[in-house]
DNA sequence: TAATGGCATGAAGTAGAAAACATGTCTTTT
DNA sequence: AAAAGACATGTTTTCTACTTCATGCCATTA
C-alpha cells in the first residue's frame, strides 16, 4: 500500500517519538541500526521530515533528531503526505487511470469506502496514542522497545 | 496496493469476458490497445494466466484468448493470486516485518480488519458481476466497453 | 581553537519491475 | 503444402525505487 521509504518514515517516527524528549535527541544510527534500515537511505527520508517540520535536527554532538511538535498532534498521515503523498489514499483498485466517483470502476464504490477507512485510521491515530500502545507492552513488544518492565 | 502486473491481469480477464465467448477468441493486440497495456508484456502476463488455468489460448488464425471457465466462477481473488501471491493481502500497514496477530504493531487490528475487507470484495466478486455492470452502463462508461446502447 | 561527533548534500551504483525485441511454433485457410 | 496469423519463449534494454559512497558543513566540548 505505502513505497518503503514511507514505512521506513513511520517507524522512525514511531521511534523517535519514543526516544527523544525536549532536551534529547535521537541520532541517526541509532534509528538506522535498531529498526534495520539503511542508514544513508533512512538519512534522505529524515531531512524530508525536517524540510516538512515534522522533525528538527541538530547538528553536533548531542545532536540528531526529535519532535518538533508534541507527539500528540502528529498523526500518520501527515508522515504518509510528506513520503508518498495524499494520493495514495484515492487510487483505483483495479488500476483504471480515469476511475473516479462519476466514472467508476466496477468495483469502485466498495473500494473507495475501504479507502476511506485506511485513511480514517491514519487521520485518528497520533504518536501519542502508539507509544502509549508500545509503552505499555500492547504492541511491538518483540522489538523491545517499551520503557515499562513487564512482570 | 497491487503490481502494474496484477492491475493489467485484473483488466484484461475483465476485458476477455466482455468480449470472448465460446467458440469467440480476443486477440492480444486487441486487449493490448484497447487498455493501453504494452503490448509484449501484456503477453507473458497472459500466459501466466493461461498456465494457471484462468484463460485459455489458441494459436493460428481465429485464434487468441478466452476464459477457461465460466465469468460466474471466475472471483477477481484467483487472478490476484496468480500475479501477486495472497500475502498482499496480509501486510502490516507500517511495514513492520514482524507483525502480526500475536505480535501486533500498534495499529495492527484495526488495519487487518480493513484489509480483511479488501479480500472480501475481491473474493466476492465475480466477473460475471462485473461485466453485467459495465454492460448496463453502469462502469467503466468512458471506455466505452458497454455492448448496450444506452437511450 | 582544535578535535570530534553529528547532520546535509550530491553523485554513483544495484536490483528488480516493466517494456521491447527477436525468434520459434502452432493452426487455420487457400 | 505453403502462406499467414496468432500465441510462446528467451534475451535484452530501460526505468525507477532503493541503496551506497564521498564529501562538506556545523555545533559541542575539552
Amino acid at each position: 500500500m505505502f513505497s518503503t521509504s514511507c514505512h521506513y518514515a513511520l517507524q522512525a517516527m514511531i521511534y523517535i517519538a519514543l526516544r527523544s524528549g525536549k532536551d534529547k535527541n535521537v541520532d541517526l544510527a541509532s534509528i538506522a541500526e535498531e529498526l534495520d534500515i539503511p542508514k544513508h537511505f533512512l538519512s534522505k527520508i529524515l531531512q524530508l521530515l525536517v524540510k516538512n517540520k515534522l522533525l528538527l535536527s541538530m547538528k553536533g554532538p548531542t545532536g540528531g533528531f526529535k519532535l518538533s511538535m508534541p507527539a500528540s498532534r502528529i498523526n500518520l498521515i501527515k508522515v504518509v503526505e510528506v513520503i508518498d503523498g495524499l494520493d495514495v489514499f484515492n487510487r483505483c483498485g483495479i488500476g483504471f487511470k480515469q476511475c473516479d466517483d462519476s466514472s467508476p470502476c466496477p468495483i469502485h464504490f466498495e473500494f473507495s469506502q475501504v479507502r476511506q477507512q485506511v485513511e480514517e485510521i491514519f487521520e485518528t491515530k497520533t504518536l501519542e496514542q502508539l507509544t502509549t500502545d508500545i509503552e505499555d507492552g500492547n504492541s511491538l513488544v518483540s522489538l523491545g522497545l517499551s520503557t515499562k518492565i513487564k512482570k
